[in-house]
RNA sequence: GGGAGCAUAGCUCAGCUGGGAGAGCAUCUGCCUUACAAGCAGGGGGUCAUAGGUUCGAGCCCUAUUGUUCCCACCA
């Protein structure tokens, strides 16, 4: 079956035709035989016009990983794809493209011109990010694939919001809230970023009324004092004791507010006494319900200045300069500090955001996360690390009232209907033209949309068809385990255990595998404004998917952040090329007539055989425990070692001379070297699909393809402990013959002869004798009970001494200081494990096996230590 | 202010429930050995941040300290 097979690994070709195939195939859909298990997985859903980038291509890869594996474990493997309306995101872009484009706004097109067009854009990019999954392998469901804005799920939201509703869960309020004046849009506290900023700490007096006094307060925001309604002082301040209750002018409107005593303040803070601007500032907000003060709002929802001042429609920064530079006028002013502080920023488009005091749609979180915070303390729900329960259940005890309306038209529109006649509120899944109170016609819907990630947060049941009760739900959920990074824990993860709580009664999936973020090569966030980011697709189109999984799987642990480089990406793509030409090596001297996969007869087996065998079961039992416990980094590196290290470097070194010579013997090895192949490539295969897939086509095989072939089993019948010990002897000599005789700078090329004298005569015989040949360099090797020449290089192994006829390149004065080195070093551990076995409490504390295990080494080093100061006696007498 | 992480070879990082320190990259030496120079063989390089403690035994567990990163809260 000789086949010519390019020399590198080109997977450009290869790639995306398998990957046709697996679909047509529907290997991707779970198997309908209800005998198996369930395993699912939800996707996290990017951005419908979003594109990929390596965040994306992290998350993708670790869940199709677990997938693939589960699957070949013969779980009816299911995932579910899908995409994100994402809200804000999405009407932005729009927004964008129509000023570039046509010049217009959304208000220009109306709300129902303009949501057509975002559909229209969702037509046109939504299946792009769908194809760049693809590209990275994922073997998702796509006959499953959800959109969050699907009538099916658009449904499911609304039931979810009438039912909150009706059980006082989710109310309309005014308060403040965090508006974000370039989405003009109201925001939940998660959704504001706090960032340290530059500025000024403005000290500004107002004239108490009658008298000559002035008080001083002191801000960061001078523009927000139009909307001042009170100045406050703690009410056991001394200084201004005797101003409380007293009236004070506002400078530059002229209204008359009130000092009042207030424990809020803090007394050695800034001046000690605080304006109150109730509309505008969160903690003024509850002091002014406190004291019963007026509410005025300054500042739109755009930012601009309001009420019938003279800075009216100003942006709030112009209207900052207007107003400081006419309080210096009117001699208010007292100084400027400078000072830094921390600024809520909007998370989609980093604008200061705006607190302002609205009605707004809340969701009460309190009664909600309890049974939220109950499934994660008792265990119901796993994080992976678990360290991030801890930040979860942290943010879950410190829950506040979530704000769910945004201020957009692109989303779920708030299923609220306003009665103009009455004004009765009504809140249902159905339209509403009718007031089922005072039965007028007079009724307008909410004009707000939800927050883009209340539909997340049904996410694991929307998409697998709740509220219909389907096969699917009954099924598949709850889903297995959550894939995601850190940074959506409180927005997606803790509202999807929420809401899955509240609607399912049920936890929507039984671990949490966080991952961290992928970095530059500096260790700085990717970014579009640092221009540091790496497109995985072009990567992908240099070095292939596999090659990018690889390098985002290796050397990464759970929840923790990853650097990713160039570098990274090579070294993995060296390693598909390596696993390319081992399969190419194999396919090139297996006969033709070799197309069955069964193993030799144990009594056909030779030492390197059940070497191999052994050491590639116990991989197996390996492999899968670590990935059973989501350990995907420890399983990749146990691969990536065992077919490079003992498979390539060792197994495939040892036996060429069988292969070259052909026959049975020949036929043999290639029987074990396939099978260890094919299962290395079988358990590869949920970390490299493609290139694993198109080796094990390429060899004789059982079934029509690799995805879905049972993963590699442990099998005591592959377990050979005693031929196991006995060949890593023959490997450990031929290490430090190699070693000497690169110390003694003897050329590859120079072939020598070998005596070697073992009392393991199983292990250094003439089975043997031809590794010594092939990987050590000699020329000649024999095995003789003992060896007389003393002016042969000595070279001291476990349990056998190597003896190499070199006199003419000896310095026996350094031989003797070399032996001598290695003596001291036996001495110095044979005394370390005397001291360890003469302490009590070591050998009556110590499990067995660990003492005994100690005790061995010590006569492996005893029986060492003698035969080096016998040929250093040899030595000394030439 | 509250919480969490990290500190291991020159660099980037693994190290599972405590039982003699690892990988990749880089570096040095020697090799075009008929699968692979994207390779092979070999070498050098670590008081596992510091100080205590628990233990027969600590990179791993506990306490404190230092440095560093992040999350949450937020004083006008």
């Amino acid at each position: 079956m000789i086949k010519e097979l390019p020399k590198t690994y080109n997977p450009t070709e290869i790639e995306k035709p398998l990957y046709k195939t697996w679909a047509e195939k529907g290997y991707f859909k779970p198997s309908d035989d209800k005998s198996k298990k369930p395993f699912t997985i939800v996707i996290p859903p990017p951005n419908v016009t979003g594109q990929l980038h390596m965040g994306h291509a992290l998350d993708e890869t670790m869940q199709d990983t677990i997938i693939r594996f589960k699957r070949m474990q013969g779980y009816a493997a299911l995932w579910v794809p899908g995409t994100d309306h994402a809200g804000i995101a999405t009407q932005i872009k729009v927004e964008e493209y129509l000023r570039k484009e046509e010049g217009k706004t959304r208000y220009d097109l109306g709300r129902e011109a303009f949501t057509a067009r975002v559909w229209e854009w969702k037509e046109k990019y939504g299946s792009r990010i769908i194809e760049q999954l693809k590209a990275i392998g994922s073997s998702c469901d796509w006959s499953r694939e959800r959109f969050t804005m699907d009538d099916t799920l658009s449904a499911a939201v609304k039931k979810v919001f009438v039912s909150l509703y009706n059980k006082g869960l989710i109310y309309r309020g005014f308060r403040i809230s965090n508006v974000c004046p370039h989405c003009e849009t109201a925001l939940s506290d998660a959704e504001v970023e706090y960032k340290e900023q530059e500025g000024n700490f403005w000290h500004i007096r107002y004239k108490v009324k009658g008298s000559d006094e002035y008080v001083t307060v002191a801000t960061t925001r001078p523009e927000t004092m139009l909307g001042d309604t009170a100045v406050a002082v703690h009410p056991e301040d001394e200084r201004y004791a005797h101003l409380v209750g007293k009236t004070l002018i506002l400078p530059l409107v002229e209204r008359e507010i009130p000092v009042i005593a207030d424990e809020y303040v803090e007394k050695d803070f800034g001046t000690g006494c605080v304006k109150i601007t109730p509309c505008h500032d969160p903690n003024d907000y509850e002091v002014g319900k406190r004291h019963d003060l007026p509410m005025i709002t300054v500042i739109d929802g755009k930012g601009k200045i309001t009420g019938g001042y003279k800075y009216d429609g100003m942006d709030r920064y112009d209207a900052r300069r207007a107003i400081v530079a006419d309080l210096e006028a009117g001699g208010y002013l007292v100084k400027v500090e400078k000072c830094s502080h921390n600024v809520g920023c909007c998370y989609r488009c980093g604008t200061v955001v705006e607190p302002l005091a609205s009605r707004q749609w809340y969701v009460k979180m309190e009664p909600l996360a309890k049974e939220a915070i109950r499934v994660v303390e008792d265990g119901t729900i796993k994080y992976v690390p678990d360290r991030f329960s801890k930040i979860y259940l942290n943010w879950m005890y410190g829950i506040r009232d979530w704000c769910i309306s945004r201020q957009l038209w692109w989303g779920h529109r708030i299923p609220a209907y306003y009665c103009d006649d009455c004004d009765e509120i009504t809140v249902s899944e159905t339209d509403v033209t009718v007031c089922p109170k005072c039965g007028g016609t007079h009724v307008h819907q909410d004009e707000d949309v939800l927050d883009t990630w209340f539909s997340s947060a049904l996410w694991p049941f929307s998409t697998l068809g709740w509220p219909e009760k389907t096969d699917d739900l009954a099924r598949f959920y709850p889903t297995s385990v959550l894939v995601t990074g850190y940074d959506i824990i409180p927005f997606w993860v803790a509202r999807m255990i929420t809401m899955g709580m509240e609607c399912m009664k049920e936890k929507p999936f039984s671990h949490v595998l966080i991952h961290g973020l992928v970095r530059d090569a500096q260790g700085r966030k990717m970014s579009k404004s640092l221009g540091n980011g790496i497109d995985p697709l072009e990567i992908i189109d240099k070095y292939g998917a596999d090659a990018l999984r690889f390098a985002l799987l290796t050397g990464n642990s759970p929840g923790n952040d990853m650097r990713f480089s160039p570098e990274k990406v090579e070294s993995a793509r060296n390693f598909t090329n390596k696993i390319w030409n081992a399969s190419r090596f194999a396919m090139m001297y297996t006969p033709e007539s070799l197309t069955d996969t069964v193993l030799p007869e144990r009594s056909a087996l030779r030492l390197e055989d059940k070497w191999v065998l052994s050491k590639y079961n116990a991989l197996v039992s390996e492999v899968t425990e670590n990935l059973e416990k989501y350990e995907l980094g420890v399983a990749l590196a146990k691969l990536y070692d065992f077919i490079w290290s003992v498979l390539c470097d060792w197994y495939i070194e040892l036996i060429k001379p069988r292969l070259f010579e052909g026959g049975d013997d020949c036929e043999n090895a290639c029987r074990v070297l396939l099978h260890v192949l094919r299962g290395s490539m079988a358990m590869l295969h949920p970390f490299m699909p493609f290139i694993t897939e198109t080796i094990w086509q390429s060899v004789p095989h059982d079934g029509e393809s690799i995805m879905i072939s049972e993963f590699p089993k442990c099998d005591d019948g592959l377990c050979y402990p005693d031929e196991e010990k006995k060949m890593e002897l023959v490997v450990s000599a031929i290490r430090q013959i190699r070693n000497r005789r690169a110390e003694m700078n003897v050329p590859p090329s120079k072939k020598t002869k070998m005596f070697i004298v073992s009392p393991e005569k199983s292990a250094f015989s003439d089975e043997t004798a031809y590794f010594f040949k092939k990987l050590a360099g000699a020329e000649d090797v024999s095995f003789p009970d003992d060896y007389a020449d003393d002016s042969a290089v000595r070279i001291i192994s476990d349990k056998a001494v190597v003896f190499i006829p070199l006199a003419d390149m000896i310095d026996v004065d350094k031989e003797i200081a070399r032996l001598d080195g290695e003596r001291k070093k036996m001495l110095d551990e044979i005394e370390r494990i005397d001291k360890k076995l003469s302490n009590e409490g070591f050998v009556a504390k110590a499990p067995a096996s660990v003492v005994d295990g100690e005790r061995a080494k010590r006569q492996g080093y005893v029986d060492k230590l003698a035969l080096i100061e016998e040929n250093i006696k040899k030595y000394k007498n030439m």
